[in-house]
RNA sequence: GGCGGCGUACCCAAGUGGCUAAGGGAGAGGUCUGCAAAACCUUUAUUCACCGGUUCGAAUCCGGUCGCCGCCUCCA
């Protein structure tokens, strides 16, 4: 089965097929590090890193990258005002990103180049666009010449005229023969920081680091090129026009958006007040996991109403399935397997690819391993499941956590022996009816965040966290 | 004005022409149990915003209405 995905290009659900054989190379557009990254920026990195999770369960070699963008507009005056530097400024924001990503389980790809250690690259591909003759100096800044590039458009599908009638075009922009032409390299102003070049002082214009970054990394054709819709256009439009321009040759094969996040059912904005970092969350008493599991339920296409009633229902849903996978490792060895549970588990793998397969259907995989769960439980509780079907099951669990990463699937391990000494303190207190010590034990435990259950088979501990 | 998306049970959310409309949460009932908690099982939409149409057959296709949202300007 092969993987499909929605092109943002042809508007179609196309099968993927790398350029070269069974090796995706990936540019996703990273953060500009000016604040610390909100959730709905996370939403998109999500969808991102469930992407590349699943290209790896899939079996492909991967090349990603994905650029941080340290230096625009925003964080050239929010550096000034502090009177920093901008490596200064954006150095603190870029250790934060990071951290939310690890706590997130969001994994790091292979390749993160900073916007301002490839100026000299982004210098050449200016060149290389000036010798074709699609740029001209105004004003001291160097712009893209659209009326150049025949295919301007072809992704976002929208017309020059209509954008020109929207009105929306900034009125200082005068500068440019069409207002649709942008800024590949800009003047520098007075009290800013610059970089010297061929087209005079100045800094790079936004959509240029994309460009010049990603063809260096990937060559200047790759497979998948991932955003948030946001950047449809401008921002992947220009970037288009600004490779293709220079290389003659198709940039990327497959374009792929991801809806925004909203919150409450509204637009997140900060002056709303439900504007949230995952570091606002976490304050809340949020677990990284219950947002790590709502921002991949839903599928990325589709808008994603963020709410705190939708965080504890994800939490309930993991929990779910690690006290399942709890009551599943208590199956004993001896038992010998029931036969039937194989194709029982191949039938939940299939349902899962499928799901994943078609254009990343993560509500539809996430049924699949639901439908196991309570089918398994049933059989655990008529107790003909041995410790093959044990394995069998958790294996798949394995495979899907390698996706999804928000499941306790590894024996979780007690490694306070005072702990393990109370416990086993309680049972005997239960033998003996001593059922006061006993409820005075777990007491205890409950506040060490240990949940004890005590079942036919004996007592288990879960850590409640 | 242009382009695009969405509206499925109390909540979240799959399904896009044909078996009984996935799955999760919550509620209700039950099992287990010293108690409690947890867990497990069962259950909860004759109906898919509304109105027409096409069809033997539509949540799914077409037209219209209402509501919500996104992009066209910095933005994930």
């Amino acid at each position: 089965m092969a993987l499909k995905l929605y092109n943002t290009q042809t508007r179609q659900i196309e099968e993927l097929v790398p350029l070269k054989d069974q090796e995706v190379r990936m540019y996703t557009c990273g953060p500009t590090v000016y604040h610390f990254v909100h959730i709905g920026n996370f939403r998109t990195f999500m969808f991102q890193d469930i992407l590349r999770r699943y290209l790896l369960y899939k079996g492909f070699r991967l090349t990603h990258v994905m650029n941080i963008t340290d230096v625009d507009d925003k964080i050239i005056i929010n550096a000034r005002k502090r009177n920093q530097t901008i490596a200064d400024y954006t150095k603190e924001f870029e250790e934060a990103f990071l951290e939310d990503m690890k706590s997130l389980r969001i994994q790091q790809p292979e390749i993160m180049p900073k916007a301002t250690e490839h100026i000299q690259e982004m210098l050449d591909l200016v060149s290389t666009l000036q010798q074709k003759g699609l740029t001209y100096q105004s004003d001291g800044s160097t712009y893209f010449r659209i009326d150049g590039f025949s295919d301007y458009g072809k992704l976002s599908h929208l017309d020059s005229s209509a954008t020109v009638q929207s009105g929306r075009v900034d009125d200082d922009e005068y500068t440019k023969e069409n207002p649709r032409d942008f800024v590949l390299w800009k003047a520098k102003r007075e009290g800013e920081e610059w970089w010297s070049s061929p087209f005079g002082e100045g800094r790079p214009g936004w959509h240029l680091e994309c460009s010049a970054m990603s063809m260096k990394y990937l060559g200047s054709s790759f497979d998948i090129h991932c955003g948030g819709v946001d950047l449809v256009f401008p921002h992947h439009e220009n970037e288009i026009a600004q490779s293709e321009g220079a290389t003659g040759r198709p940039f990327v094969k497959y374009w792929v958006h991801a809806a925004h996040l909203i919150v409450e059912g509204q637009k997140m904005s900060k002056s709303l007040g439900n504007f949230f970092t995952l570091r606002d969350l976490l304050a809340k008493g949020c677990r990284p996991r219950s947002l790590r599991y709502l921002l991949a339920s839903v599928h990325y296409r589709k808008q994603l109403n963020f709410t705190f009633d939708g965080l504890e229902q994800s939490e309930a849903s993991i929990r779910r399935v690690n006290d399942f996978i709890v009551r599943l490792r208590e199956i004993p060895d001896e038992i010998a397997a029931n036969p039937a549970l194989e194709q029982r588990v191949a039938l939940a793998r299939s349902q899962f690819e499928q799901a994943m397969d078609d254009d990343l259907n993560t509500s539809a995989a996430l049924a699949s391993i639901f439908e196991l769960v309570r089918d398994v439980n049933i059989q655990i509780e008529e107790g003909s499941l041995g410790g093959e079907n044990r394995d069998q099951v958790l294996e798949f669990l394995r495979g899907v956590n390698s996706v999804f990463d928000v499941f306790d699937v590894e024996e979780q391990q007690l490694d306070d022996d005072e702990i393990r000494q109370l416990i086993e303190e309680r049972i005997q207190a239960r033998r003996d009816r001593n059922f006061q010590r006993a409820d005075e034990i777990r007491q205890m435990l409950m506040e060490k965040n240990i949940l004890l259950e005590d079942t036919r088979e004996g007592t288990r501990w879960k850590r409640r966290n």
